[in-house]
DNA sequence: AACTTTGTTCAAAATTAATTGAACAAAGGG
DNA sequence: CCCTTTGTTCAATTAATTTTGAACAAAGTT
């Protein structure tokens, strides 16, 4: 439950923005609840939790770094959820540390380069699961070549297809670093 | 209802319960369930529920077309679920309807080109994403530039940093569906 | 030292997603 | 027609994931 001890403000990422400009104790404005919507649907696709796109969206969209306290505040989300999904965000490298002068909260950054956050997401997501992957297939590549079934053709033709399948797929992801390492321009 | 687990793994697409008098084939090979789970823990890693890798792998590792009821047997799994998965898996293209002569069952075969399993998920997948985020960026855009705020030129700067990142995912599909399209070797 | 601030951890609660199974419809077959 | 086979749908159940919040620890302040 929300058991936020302010007047007048229920809730979640909601309310109206304020067109007066926030000097320390700031709500969003609207553009940065859109953002912040829009970064909950993308990261819902990758299949991350909502908090960590609210989290990351709000870093993205706020012009200085937040502490944690703040980012809990701003979208009324429980300090446990912030503090994790900051761990996620650090660990994967799409948000960076800093300390800002005479304040000893740690503040955070977005890191807005593409290439850095596909690095990020490709080790700390993607590249665990292949690697096991590929355990798992060579551990059924045993399993079809000791096999004198009826099928034994079969099950080997399959096996070396899904070979084949995981060669593209470290392929692809190193294409998939080279293309989004490119400064922009097409 | 399938609530059994070895000592070793907690294997869930277990069939040591079901009837047993399948006449001709009725037990899975270590390999077929190997492959099984490998395809779960693949299509987890896609954000798909796990019926659906049981039933694409079922198919994919099966040297025949098997109907719906062959699968719910096969598998222990539910109608229902079998169903659904079918029908998901025959949208996005992963597997083909096919008639068995003297049998009413419609069967059904795993397509197994890596283009065409790529092609139905960016499509079916992916793109509608991409497109919903367009709209919505399209939206942000708008709010960004009639903002009036203090902040309004570090809005601006965000909005052109997301509206370039969708750009090079645009053309980061290109590339994928380019590459895996292509047959063989590099 | 006692108190405050800052942040982490994790069991329980809440939420969201997947699965089941029974009801239903459509198509054959006799 | 009536019965059977085949497959779909969807409300209810079950499973999995996410979030919460209170307890805790570490570090700074008075």
């Amino acid at each position: 439950m929300n058991s936020e001890a302010r007047s007048a403000k229920p809730a979640r990422v909601s309310i109206n923005a304020e067109s007066f400009h926030d000097a320390g104790e700031g709500q969003l404005e609207t553009i940065q609840l859109e953002v912040i919507e829009l970064f909950v649907h993308a990261v819902r696709v990758l299949g991350l939790p909502k908090s960590v796109g609210e989290i990351y969206g709000l870093l993205f969209i706020s012009p200085e770094p937040l502490p944690l306290d703040v980012i809990v505040t701003r979208l009324g989300i429980s300090k446990g959820s912030a503090s994790q999904g900051l761990r996620f965000l650090r660990n994967l490298g799409a948000v960076q540390p800093s300390q800002m002068a005479g304040d000893r909260r740690e503040h955070f950054l977005a890191v807005t380069e593409l290439k850095k956050l596909a690095a990020g997401f490709i080790n700390g997501e993607i590249n665990p699961h292949l690697e096991s992957g590929t355990t798992r297939l060579e551990k059924i590549r045993q399993i079809a070549n000791s096999d004198t079934s009826q099928h034994a053709g079969f099950f080997r033709d399959r096996v070396a297809r899904l070979g084949n399948w995981r060669r593209r797929g470290g392929m692809l992801l190193k294409i998939v670093s080279r293309f989004l390492g490119r400064t922009t321009k097409r």
